[in-house]
DNA sequence: AAATGAGTTGAAAACGTTTTCATTTCAATA
DNA sequence: TATTGAAATGAAAACGTTTTCAACTCATTT
């Protein structure tokens, strides 16, 4: 901050008025003498005065700012998570800061800290793929520090979370490929540590099950990252291991086109000879030919919730607070790689 | 923030000591006798003290926070981009706050206001594709707060700007579908009103022109959003209206991908028939089929350098400064899509 | 014993606000 | 004229720090 800026001081020195004249002038209080008060308002306009934030937020001890932790941006769901929290922020006069944890758990546990300092007034989180111990998010709970996980949440903290149904989506997703025709189904998914993945993957187990089917261990494959290339290998095992699958349940878009390139390479047609299903409906996957059915999130709706949680917790700070869990329901979207 | 709060103070009266005794102490400043420093050390650690961040800002006038102003972050380059800054922000121990401004002007509007108050020492910009006017940018220069534009860039602000060759690198890309036997190549682009698009456009017409070719306005569109139906409906005309042409490029990959979408739909076998060329090396374009020449753009570069431009200026504050543009080489990624 | 001075410590101001409490002004009333 | 009290204003404290300046303690020197 540069030296230049208009203080209340600047108005009060130039108007032969006191500092706290000024400030009520410019609250509206109506204490004040219709002619200071016009004077006060236009001499700050005129030298254009913006209240110190800063200042502000000490006095009021109140930052007004909510802070995000996300563990990545590029992604049409997280995107529409950040655009829904921000709405319901700004809509109530506050600022957001995202903090983006790249997928790092180091990075996250700095970013914790960085919020840490009496910088926001609640967080928003979702862990990493890779986060497992968690005591740097309890540190919130111990100041009381008003915290709402969404997505990826935490099991053993007792605070707000929104999630997703991953388990009833996967079990719809799953149903629609044994519903038309398919009896081998195979599943690629992230990294198991993860309650989402864990849901995801119940939700193929039990589709199947209700079916008369059972899982075939050969055709499952839990990966590291998730990613693009993670689909193509897993593909390429089950194929170089001679198993036989007319379907593939693909618990993210990138890890089924991930696995839709290695079924092309192979000669293999999808819907054809082989359906695939996915999950987030990223943008690619409705770009992509074939076109890949998959499961639309909520995105924008888990953001806004997320957010109203967040400010519920904030202004109530001294009730008891009950944390509740939201669920939100998800949507099938079937495209070409599962229209046989 | 929560009144349960450690502060200064409450070390203090526990030791019976003073605050600036206990300040000194944990700033580790040798005129405090040894025995003291261990005890405030030793306390703060069992209170778990954190220094109030906005008590901190207030007193030395400064954040240690800076903001970024970026139309999207769902795209890979500019995800690249606060990559770079982030890096070089945390390493000199700054927060950065990330506004998106959602390819909206009125939001970017409403996201400078938020800046201007006091709660960042600089910011880092990117303009939407909209805006026209910037008089809320010049009011960062009006205030002296330090102000880098990256990437899109307001032409008549005197300040840092780290670019893009758009120029070169659209006539390389242009040289090489002719290098490669292209004689009718048709161009599609984004809103002309943004420099960038201005350059790219340039770059396609010279070095048509340095082969002998001329541009033929019939197969040249400049679109409003340059999103992926804007590349098909652009390809539809110029098919509708049976011109000849035998390359696109795109100066977008959104444009592009949604190009050979129509293409394909019209019969056209990409890159036999057509040659097609894109612009920034989504991720999509590596997915796609066929996978899509283009222009890598060095995103987290760019990132890097404005970061370091930025607190370049914040740390002068007083010296004279003077503007620097910096311009970044690009470089050619060709794929499946251009190689016949 | 007094003076010196190094080693520690504390009081208070400052950053820019808001708000409580006290004071001034001045017209209306007694 | 003296009193009242409403209207308007100002002084000062507070938020949590850092830092300047002043002051204290004690061993060492004269």
């Amino acid at each position: 901050m540069k030296s230049g800026q208009v203080t209340i001081k600047d108005i009060a020195k130039e108007l032969n008025i006191s500092v706290s004249t000024v400030s009520r002038a410019l609250a509206g209080n109506p204490l004040v003498k219709p002619s200071t008060k016009a004077a006060v308002i236009e001499l700050a306009e005129k030298l254009n005065y913006q209240p110190n934030y800063t200042a502000l937020s000490l006095r009021n001890n109140t930052t007004k700012t909510l802070g995000v932790i996300i563990p990545q941006l590029v992604h049409d769901f997280f995107s529409m998570v950040v655009r829904g929290i921000e709405d319901v922020a700004y809509a109530s006069g506050y600022s957001v800061i995202i903090c983006n944890s790249h997928e790092s758990y180091e990075r996250e546990v700095i970013d914790t800290k960085t919020l840490m300092n009496g910088r926001v007034d609640g967080v928003l989180a979702c862990i990493t793929k890779h986060t497992k111990d968690v005591t740097h998010f309890k540190e919130f709970v111990n100041r009381s520090i008003p915290l709402v996980f969404f997505d990826c949440v935490v099991d053993d903290i007792d605070t707000d979370k929104v999630i997703i149904d991953d388990y009833e989506a996967s079990y719809n997703a799953v149903n629609h490929l044994i519903e038309t025709g398919r009896k081998h189904i195979a599943y690629i998914g992230g990294p198991i540590s993860l309650l989402i993945n864990q849901n995801r993957y119940k939700g193929y187990k039990d589709a199947l099950e209700k079916h008369g089917m059972s899982v075939n261990d050969n055709i499952v494959a839990h990966c590291e990252t998730g990613d693009f290339a993670d689909g193509t290998s897993s593909a390429k095992k089950f194929m170089d291991n001679n198993q036989q699958f007319d379907a593939i349940f693909g618990a993210t878009d990138m890890l089924a086109i991930g696995a839709i390139k290695h079924l092309k390479k192979a000669g293999k047609v999808v819907p054809h000879d082989i359906s695939v299903f996915g999950f987030s409906n990223w943008k690619i996957s409705e770009l992509y030919e074939p076109s890949l059915s998959t499961v639309d999130q909520p995105g924008y709706e888990m953001g806004r919730i997320s957010a109203e949680l967040l400010l519920n917790q904030i202004r109530n700070e001294d009730d008891t607070f009950s944390p509740k869990t939201e669920i939100l329901k998800t949507d099938l979207i079937v495209r070409e790689s599962s229209t046989i």
